[in-house]
DNA sequence: CACCACGTATGATGCAAGTCATACCTAATT
DNA sequence: AATTAGGTATGACTTGCATCATACGTGGTG
């Protein structure tokens, strides 16, 4: 099995609300923009621990990458492989209605 | 609210692989072809009170109507509804390998 | 160096989801 | 009328998931 994304993975993930609106947030980037976001800068109504979670679950649905920085850490959307494997989804999510939190 | 899909109610029902499978199933139909198929027809490895339950939450998810016999029911997809709202999920269904079970 | 901010690891908790067994309903068949 | 087959309703059980508290690690900053 190669490191292509898995359907079943990524639907998993995004079926929460809050991961949805980080790939969502990621997704509606501008193409020529910095990709690489800050964790930290995501205002999400949770705690740092279920934070941690989050991003975990979107890590290992192959949604993102994460650069660790010993303090901080940033995420970037896995633009190419996600439009690779699954086209759509990411057009998908940019169209949907922000989430109301 | 109108009658709109959600987006976190259709991934949340897909996410599931029976569900995901049922809805590609369908999607994968011809367009020229009798849309509605009987309940029954779909072979999943639960009881039919599962099959039940999943065809509820496929329901209220908006992504199938469902007509009953009494005995024996049928669900149709509801291709243009989701076409309209959801824009670029049943291609992704269609296109995704099937399920191994 | 002490402190603080950001993140991770682990364990606990509460709730949602998938599954089944059982009982029941409806329509077709015998 | 009894039987059978496809679905539904309800309740129980189990597993998974989101969340938090707590403790810990890492690296800037005063």
């Amino acid at each position: 099995m190669g490191d292509h994304l898995d359907l079943g993975a990524a639907l998993t993930a995004l079926a929460n609300d809050l991961r949805r609106g980080i790939i969502a947030e990621l997704a509606r980037l501008p193409a020529d923009a910095e990709q690489e976001r800050a964790c930290g800068s995501f205002d999400l109504p949770v705690t740092k621990a279920t934070k941690t979670h989050h991003f975990r679950v979107l890590r290992e649905a192959g949604l993102i990458t994460q650069r660790d920085h010993g303090n901080g850490s940033a995420i970037t959307l896995r633009r190419a492989e996600i439009e690779r494997d699954l086209p759509g989804l990411l057009g998908l999510l940019r169209a949907a209605p922000r989430q109301a939190r």
